[in-house]
DNA sequence: TGACATATCAAACATCTGTTTGAAACTGCC
DNA sequence: GGCAGTTTCAAACAGATGTTTGATATGTCA
């Protein structure tokens, strides 16, 4: 215990190299596909490592989940300028694009992580708290400072959903959009045009509702329904207006 | 074959009990952690008869597939009035919302669907065609009509993403959303409160890029880069202004 | 009723899975 | 060199999985 540190020259190569494998078969193949003999394969190592090193598959799982959002996080960190809060909105924006879907992240970090939000397993807990949910509070704080200080607690939180939502459907749906528009590659370009898109796009919804006051129903939009008469759930559809 | 017709009491009988124990098998588990055993048991059937009624496991997916978005598609029709744009806006968001996320449908075909967008298999493309290309087609003529025939295609389909995205979301990050915010449940009340804000969101963004006429750069979004120095993929990342 | 096609069933098959095991190889230190 | 601790390895284990098989039940029609 007390030279460990000063021979592990292989116990942290193999660990490294464990990692680095798993991480490209969890993101191709998610959690339950991935195998432990796959990933040792192509890690060089023998069957029994994962368990040596890690316990199991699951803890084996989390550290690359762990260490993804670590690495992502360091990449691409929001920039914290003391900025107007339509710029903080752009970098916020910027930044979260470049972690899950430039070239060099996507594939692992980006992947990955959309599998676990779809299908969490245990590890999700922890990236919740440690990763997700101070961006959460990050944009949050961003978007308040736009609608202003008197905004509905709730309009903010749907207006940040708004601005994530947008963000990570081209995360979250990539095979869908590639074979909706085979053209449309996501290179360095395509970032900064979507960056630049999702933000103005963000910008004009936020400043929407921080013109009025009143938190909903601003247009009064479309509520014709034609069919579907039975909604099975009706007993909760007749209150319709709690707020 | 003359009287297959006649005589399939009991062949009706446990295909669709097969069916429906699999569509909840696979928005439970997936099609990877599903079981034919497990859906078989819950079918009252036995092991072999996915293999005769539908081939094999994938067999069976695909027509589980088929059938959950049809039966969405016919539960919640996106509403063809001929109202104005806006107004088909708002039915286009509404119907969509509802089809993934009202409580009758997202526990089976919300998050099916969201497991094989992040996760496809090889039904993906009946899907695309069947299903996901008309719908994304409707939304490219609603959104062109609130842009303006000059509007630039680019611009119309990344609206279209804008507004999809804010959708999808609540559905595809649903583990997510349910820890960070515990108290906000989605029953029919929540349904319209997330429609009336998608939509007044999605319209305020889209008469954002209406009011001008030229595509993209609308704000000048806050390019402050101040970390990330050798991006990797730095050749690309050179030419930054084709467009 | 008896022949026939269809549908179901228990059992088995072959393969793959995560994990364990005990021995072997390697490392640094005396 | 020899020892102790650490790391790797081939092999095996126990269980699960998709699919097949051959027999049996079921219903229909002549």
């Amino acid at each position: 215990m007390r030279n460990a540190a000063s021979k592990n020259a292989s116990h942290a190569a193999t660990r490294g190299a464990l990692l680095h494998a798993a991480a490209d078969v969890f993101a191709e193949v998610g959690f339950r596909g991935a195998t432990v003999r796959d990933i040792c394969r192509r890690a060089g190592a023998n069957v029994a490592a994962v368990s040596y090193h890690f316990g199991d598959k699951a803890g084996l799982y989390s550290e690359v989940l762990a260490e993804q959002s670590r690495l992502a996080q360091s990449r691409y960190p929001v920039p914290t300028g003391d900025d107007d809060p339509a710029a903080q909105l752009g970098g916020f924006i910027r930044s979260f694009l470049q972690r899950v879907l430039s070239p060099e992240l996507h594939a692992r970090h980006g992947r990955i992580m959309a599998r676990e939000m779809v299908e969490p397993t245990a590890a999700l807990d922890r990236l919740v708290a440690e990763a997700i949910r101070p961006q959460s509070e990050m944009l949050r704080g961003i978007v308040s400072a736009l609608l202003g200080s008197a905004a509905d607690p709730a309009t903010v939180r749907l207006c940040g959903m708004s601005v994530v939502g947008q963000i990570l459907f081209y995360c979250h749906c990539r095979p869908v959009i590639d074979r909706l528009f085979p053209g449309a590659e996501l290179d360095a370009t395509g970032l900064d045009r979507l960056s630049t898109h999702i933000t103005a796009f963000s910008l004009a919804g936020i400043r929407g509702f921080a013109a009025t006051g009143i938190p909903p129903r601003p247009e009064r939009p479309a509520r014709n329904r034609r069919r579907a008469e039975q909604p099975s759930a009706s007993g909760a559809a007749k209150r319709t207006d709690r707020t």
